[in-house]
DNA sequence: ATGAAAGCGCTAACAA
DNA sequence: TTGTTAGCGCTTTCAT
């Protein structure tokens, strides 16, 4: 076996029941179910299981329950700020709840975000799963396994919170229209992606109700390259405001505008997505939709808590957090001439 | 008991013993300890295994034995740029062992730190620390209990891993001194920082050897806000250029030169120290002193799981890695008139 | 090379 | 309210 003649291994529920007189049994009552135990039995165990220093063992503890009280936030990329305060909320939820979380980075690869999940769903009550780069049906299976809440993302059936982008990029283009601006441009992220579809139809809407002319550069990718690529169709576009996909975007949009001379907000200006670090960084500071991230992260785990507790999901449709627009440096009336 | 008349529970280890007419002994062998068992045999089993779905418990492995493949690297903050590749390093220097590492985020608070390990330890079967701010006897009783590395600080007797800040600096000032500066500050960190004292000292030694003036200014806070704070001693110490405690003091004094109308780096130069995320976004792009973070999580976690499988520390003196400069657009020569 | 059986530390029926 | 007892799924001696 295991254990052999141990020098000093740490007190278990039996050497405490010893101790105590009582039965293990009722210590672990003791700590799993205070209140199915006489107050004066359960306040001697818990003397004595100070003064041994008894710890309760998580492995022992989560065998025959199956509560490791783990719970799994996979990011597609630790390094992306976006993520910053996402983990951040996310971890604070789960510390509240005295559950630990395991954040995994994932790559921005499908294959490594499934082998990550291979690992980690034995050991977790339930997932979160951050701008998964995973099929629907791949996360409806996972999902059959244990709940799983989706960030940024609507999945018909499963629980997910997401950012209301429509508010926010309406928040951004009346910014826009009162300073002047009558034609502005979108450049679009991945076609792939949720979040962009949304913005880009929220834009559209909020344009027609403003009355403003909106225009559809892209796609781009969602990096600072991608922003840079970007400068050619923008100027091409003839609009006197663009609105990114992404803060990244939006930033390789103001670098690459920088190198070509072109002013940013004198000639034209630049509005990102997200708020991420960063974005008060660069110059001009970036004038951007915040995504409630912190919010997002806490959000979605004490949703998960609650499913995790519920034994089902409960949570059917999308909870919608509110953006707020952050208004910088990078966007001012247009050149006189062009409104 | 639990398991109640389980509907589909996944199969366990008797499922397959059954299922391949062996004792439930030769599959754990077959899985855990290839070789111990008959070739064919184990051919027969890997076989009735995958037909089944069999997926050995992680928790009922580690409760015998330990061996929960759980590594924990404890971060002061998350959204601090400084992790990012740490992050990254360490990740997949666990994946590639089949190691599931559980990053966690302690706010730069000693005593969530604590606590987070609490939870933590009798989890996982080592932990490497990133920047505690633990204090050290506090680390020296963790490292009883687990094995542990620590990173970015030197202690006695414990295995750690640290940038060769001093080839660094040195490095730094060559690259100021060829541009012909002659007099440079140093804008220090925290005062309980390890990493600023090896900093300053180095600072002092290179500039000894190169013949430069070094002088320093500070303490300021490891912060954007702290290298705002920088600005006036800067001025007032007459220096033409200015090599900061990281980046983010960098980046805070870039952003207070320009609102005060110095121009950088044609009246001043400003090297950073770490190259975070954020370093190519300012303006003007940063010169810096690249810590090499991806080795560096790296070479941590593989020296921890060293330690585990040795059952001791065996390195005992710090693992130096080397730093690198990166010159961008902060640094030029020194006005006329002033080298 | 394989099997039988004990035990890791805890929980939860079931009885008392 | 408390004790007895049987597992949770796996590993590991000890026999064979």
């Amino acid at each position: 076996m295991v254990g052999s003649e141990d020098e000093r291994r740490s007190p278990t529920i039996y050497d405490v029941a010893t101790a105590a007189g009582v039965a293990p049994s009722t210590v672990s009552r003791a700590f799993s179910r205070p209140g199915r135990v006489n107050a004066e039995t359960a306040a001697r165990i818990r003397a004595v299981a100070d003064e041994l220093g008894y710890r309760a063992n998580p492995l022992a503890r989560a065998l025959p329950t199956g509560r490791t009280s783990l719970l799994a936030l996979v990011v597609s990329d630790v390094t992306n700020p976006f993520f910053f305060q996402i983990i951040r909320g996310a971890q604070e939820a789960a510390d509240a709840e005295d559950q630990t979380l395991l954040v995994t980075d994932v790559l921005e690869s499908a294959t490594a975000e499934r082998k990550a999940l291979e690992r980690l769903v034995p050991l977790v009550e339930g997932v979160v799963l951050g701008t998964s780069r995973m099929s629907d049906s791949t996360i409806r299976v996972l999902a059959k396994q244990r709940p799983t809440v989706v960030l940024n993302r609507v999945l018909g059936g499963i629980p997910s919170v997401v950012t209301d982008n429509a508010r926010g990029m309406r928040r951004a283009l009346e910014h826009l229209g009162e300073l002047g601006h009558r034609k502005i441009a979108y450049a679009a992220g991945p076609e792939a992606s949720w979040a962009d579809g949304m913005r880009w139809r929220a834009m559209r809407e909020a344009g027609h109700e403003l009355d403003l002319r909106v225009h559809r550069i892209g796609p781009f990718a969602p990096t600072l390259a991608g922003g840079l690529a970007a400068v050619g169709p923008l100027a091409a576009s003839g609009v006197t405001a663009v609105v990114a996909y992404n803060d990244l975007v939006a930033i390789g949009l103001l670098q690459g505008l920088a190198a070509a001379g072109v002013k940013v907000p004198q000639r034209v200006s630049v509005v990102g997505f997200d708020d991420i670090f960063g974005a008060e960084l660069c110059s001009p500071a970036l004038t951007t939709v915040a995504a409630p991230l912190h919010a997002l992260g806490q959000h979605a785990v004490r949703t998960l808590l609650h499913d995790i507790r519920a034994r089902t999901p409960q949570h059917t449709r999308p909870a919608l957090l509110p953006a707020q627009l952050v208004v910088r440096s990078s966007t001012a009336p247009p050149p006189r001439g062009r409104r």
